[in-house]
DNA sequence: TATATAAATAGAATATAATTCTAAATAAGT
DNA sequence: ACTTATTTAGAATTATATTCTATTTATATA
């Protein structure tokens, strides 16, 4: 399936606010409520839209402490990549694990409360997964952008 | 205003599939569909939810190319600061973008379809903002963990 | 502890929107 | 040009959001 210029317009206010009525997206886009109806269902149905979530504002729920921390394994074994990873995806604390070249193995996202919880976290939990060598982090100062949205064009 | 127990949950809930009825809501909380209709008007009013979006799958949309990059300025005044940071806002390949302690000022995420596109993306775009020193990508290998859910108890 | 006041909830009523259905129009393939 | 499939529109229906009123529950005050 592939999508035409409609349907990345449709994407995009998708992507900027959801919970618009058929209605709504429809006069944007001059189509009938229905055509549009069809189209996100394609879009769901197909895969596009994973989906749906409320995001919430980082500093109201008290995680507006960000921290991005590079992890290097004591060593590459397929054990001890597997064991590591699953119990990354555990931890509520991170929003984000890739794995990557360069320097170190993974970045991680760690969304907490504070300096105090960041430090809980890393003696508790983070540094208890034995498989990590080293680790570093650097401290966000200021969010300069954050947006989950895919500009389509 | 404080959150108390039921309305965490209601986030968390919104947060996994903000697309269910209020009724859905109601009874996983055991509340009428007007208790929760009020909780959550509470909450967008209250600040707590930023907004309602849609999230695509990446390699769907061709976006699954996903690189960290760390970016230390030539220079740290106030003037370069700005500059950098408003045409950062500006780039759409950059979903995120955090002013960091550590060795480099800045990390960023970018997402772009290859790596064909990234270089492109780094000549033309990314290195032609000349407040930069020096950068260093990381390459994603694979996604572990990819979530903008923030787990409330 | 009794009383007043505010906040939260439930259920019914209403308004609005989602979804389905049928038919027409458009596009794609032969 | 003709057939077939896809997309679209408008009306009809179903489901949901939203409002309203009355109760209940919690909170504050004397």
């Amino acid at each position: 399936m592939r999508l035409d210029k409609i349907d990345k317009r449709l994407l995009n206010l998708l992507q900027e606010d959801c919970k618009r009525t058929t209605k709504a997206y429809a006069l944007a886009l001059e189509l009938s409520t229905t055509a549009v109806f069809e189209r996100i269902r394609k879009l769901e149905n197909g895969g596009f839209i994973k989906k749906y979530v409320a995001l919430l504002d980082n500093s109201m729920v008290q995680k507006d402490f960000t921290v991005f921390c590079q992890v290097r394994l004591v060593q590459h074994t397929k054990q001890n990549i597997l064991r590591f990873e699953k119990q990354i995806q555990q931890l509520q604390e991170v929003s984000n694990c890739h794995h990557v070249s360069g320097d170190y193995d993974y970045i991680l996202t760690i969304n907490v409360k504070d300096m105090k919880a960041y430090r809980e976290f890393m003696v508790n939990k983070l540094t208890a997964i034995d498989q990590i060598g080293s680790t570093q982090s650097s401290f966000s100062i200021d969010v300069i952008k954050s947006t989950t949205q895919f500009v389509l064009e």
